[in-house]
DNA sequence: CACCCAAACTTTTTT
DNA sequence: AGTTTGGGTG
């Protein structure tokens, strides 16, 4: 398992071009008053991929700085954090530049101090708003597998467990509530639209969530959920809404197309006029409906205000072919809804995209090997060569190709480094001693000591309760199990780290110390995974104190890669696997996308609902749009889908993706691989073979 | 009460 | 094919 720093996108050459009219007026809208900075309106950016987006936000970033708004009064919210991270240095790189043009000194001030996810946004805001609303600060943030962790438990002590039908799966109760949280929504309408299977248990998930929340609020922590909803909610009491209010002049949004209805409810409670609001981002990219993003919002936003907020447009791509955005075009035109911006670019290009029919995910694997092989050996490096699927699971006969090859790879999506048992117990350990209350991690922890189960565990959490949530108290604790050895080692180790005994620095190796036998203990392989939680350990050294460890960590986990044969990141060079998902707002030269077949494009669980269909469509088009010069679909004949329900799976004979229709084949070129066409040598070749076999047949009868 | 084993279940994408 | 759940055993 290795951890990545994800590579940054080369994009150097796109930053001396100048803005272009559309990107120019977007940087600039507003007016600007002496003294008071920028006076905006609501204005709208509708980015179609590869139009510079990211370029023309920092300029505008960059803008409201140079005329006058100090920057830490400029809120910018991403998707992730890296691309806030680039989006900062861009700004920068810009404020900086423009400064030395006038002749005028660099001032340090030029840096954004607020921006990042809207998580890691709220995260700040409501510890340094905690104490204003009665909100301990020192709460601890919960990922989604804590969060099921926690349903789990309490779905047990509340009896649901020994019913007759089965309740729905810890990860589909995550599902639901959060769904209900995040599309602020009533719990019957989200089970009848999207869990229609589990509409029986209303009763019992209302009752489940309930508890879930009292939970949380007596554990002091809060779950990705929580972190919006209490800003929402934040947002809503006027005294401190204005306070907020008045800390920002303007605040920026990108990827817009992926917010959800609570996250535009944030921004209109903050900002409820429109002035000084900024959202960027593309309806054709809108691909995040399962985490309860609504595309109504960017259709939606000009009409929140009266006058309407301004649209601006980007239609000019820089980033692909005109045959490549052609493809693009042809698709969007096919969907129901949207803006259907156009793209449109100054490189010609001649070649078509690949419709690539082969016989099975084998062929398939071994066209793309050929391929890129091939490209490399023209000087096309691997890291400018992507290959994308709808779901992680799709690329592993790929990857047992390329290890065969040799070739190295990176992949992303998928598997998170903090799923795994052993780095979440590490981490356990260290969320406990920094948060006594947080029975979810001591329950973790304990469970592991031998001789201790669940009954015990609790035991001693409510012994741990009793005493103040003092970590030394439970030396106290008398038991026969408590007797052996890691417990009290255990007991020093949270009081010393609870307390700050040992430096923080030092704290996760403590932790590790104390872990390793453990792990010896429960996990085979351990060596492997004592790998990582000493990654884990080098990783803490970043972070200037555990709380920002702890909370940056969940807000933004690191990728697990899959094993790549050997240690590729010594190889310069590697090749990119990426769900469609984690591939959004990055490009490569060359792109081959697995799978283009009914049953996955679109997948088979949103063809009956045309929301989820319209989705599937925008999907494709991200892929589509990833491609700089070279393009291919993989349509492969036969196809396994790993069925529910049923023996391992099936093999499907293929239907061609109802998204390749007629006018889409027209901007394709369709090749069958291996290529079975027949040449002129073939035919002449085959009629001498023929001419042969009669020769043949007839001599047996001279 | 902890641990082990067999049966049941299962979409996919992620802050 | 792999994980989770729940029941049985020691």
């Amino acid at each position: 398992m290795q951890l990545l720093s994800t590579p940054k996108p080369d994009r150097q050459v796109r930053e001396k071009h100048a803005l272009n009219e559309q990107q120019h007026q977007a940087a600039t809208y507003g007016q600007v008053e002496a003294g008071k900075g920028v006076q905006s309106g609501p204005l709208l950016i509708i980015a179609g991929a590869g139009t510079g987006k990211t370029n023309t936000l920092a300029h505008r970033a960059a803008h409201l700085i140079l005329n006058g708004t100090s920057p830490d009064r400029v809120l910018l919210m991403t998707f992730s954090r890296r691309a806030a991270q680039e989006l900062a240095e861009r700004t920068r790189r810009i404020v900086a530049a423009k400064l030395k043009e006038r002749g005028e000194e660099e001032c340090a001030a030029a840096d954004l101090s607020w921006i990042g996810t809207f998580h890691s946004v709220a995260n700040r805001l409501l510890r340094s708003q905690a104490k204003s609303i009665g909100l301990d600060p020192d709460f601890t943030i919960m990922d989604r597998g804590d969060a099921a962790d926690m349903l789990d438990l309490l779905r047990h002590k509340l009896g649901y467990s020994r019913t007759e039908k089965r309740f729905p799966h810890k990860g589909t109760c995550v599902d639901i509530y959060s769904r209900v949280v995040n599309a602020q929504a009533d719990l019957a309408d989200v089970l009848q639209q999207d869990f229609p299977w589990c509409a029986d248990w209303e009763t019992e998930l209302k009752s489940l969530f309930r508890a879930y929340v009292e939970e949380k609020q007596k554990q002091l922590c809060l779950d990705y959920d929580d972190l919006l909803l209490y800003w929402f909610h934040l947002a809503g009491e006027p005294a401190i809404a204005n306070r907020i209010r008045e800390t920002f002049d303007h605040i920026l949004v990108d990827e817009y197309q992926d917010t959800n209805v609570l996250q535009a409810g944030i921004l209109t409670r903050l900002f409820p006029d429109g002035r000084g609001l900024t959202v960027v981002g593309d309806d054709a990219q809108s691909i995040y409906s399962f985490r309860s993003a609504n595309v109504e919002n960017i259709l939606g936003f000009p009409q929140l205000f009266s006058p309407p907020a301004q649209v601006i447009p980007l239609s000019k791509n820089y980033r692909s072919t005109q045959p490549i955005l052609d493809l693009s075009n042809a698709l969007l035109k096919e969907a129901s809804t949207g803006y259907k911006n156009q793209l449109f670019s100054d490189k010609a290009g001649k070649q078509k995209p690949w419709l690539v029919t082969v016989e099975d995910q084998e062929s398939q694997s071994k066209y793309i090997i050929e391929k890129i092989l091939a490209a490399r050996e023209e000087g096309v490096t691997l890291k400018r060569q992507a290959v994308l699927f709808r779901s992680s699971h799709h690329s592993s006969d790929l990857e047992i190709n390329l290890r065969r090859h040799n070739i190295p790879y990176v992949k992303h999506g998928g598997l998170k480094f903090l799923d795994a048992a052993h780095v979440k117990d590490a981490l356990s350990i260290l969320r406990w001693a920094d948060n006594p209350r947080h029975r979810l991690s001591g329950f973790r922890i304990l469970k592991l000591l031998p001789g201790v189960g669940p009954a015990i565990a609790e035991k001693i959490l409510d012994f741990l309760e009793l005493n103040h949530f003092d970590p030394a108290s439970l030396t106290n604790f008398k038991s026969r199990i408590t007797a052996e050895k890691p417990w009290p080692a255990l007991i020093k180790l949270l009081a010393d780290v609870h307390h700050n005994r040992i430096p923080w620095q030092e704290q996760m190796k403590a932790v590790n110390f104390w872990y390793r036998d453990i792990l010896e203990e429960h996990y085979d392989n351990h060596l492997v995974r004592n790998g990582d939680v000493e990654q884990l350990a080098m990783i803490a050294l970043q972070y200037p104190s555990r709380e920002r460890f702890l909370s940056e960590l969940t807000l933004d986990p690191p990728n697990k890669t899959g094993d790549h044969g050997n240690d590729s990141r010594k190889d310069d060079d590697y090749l990119i696997l990426s769900t469609v998902h984690s591939a959004k707002g990055q490009e490569w030269r060359n792109v081959y996308i697995l799978n283009v077949v009914d049953g996955n494009f679109p997948n088979e669980y949103a063809t009956n609902n045309d929301a989820a269909l319209e989705e599937e469509r925008r999907l494709l088009n991200v892929a589509i749009t990833r491609a700089q010069r070279e393009l291919h679909l993989m349509q492969p004949l036969r196809f396994w889908i790993p069925e529910q329900q049923r023996y391992g799976g099936k093999h499907v004979y293929g239907a061609k993706s109802r998204f390749l229709t007629k006018a889409l084949c027209t901007a394709l070129e369709e090749i069958p691989y291996p290529d079975t066409r027949l040449t002129e040598q073939d035919i002449a070749k085959g009629e001498e073979v023929l001419a042969d076999i009669k020769g043949k047949v007839l001599g047996m009868w001279e």
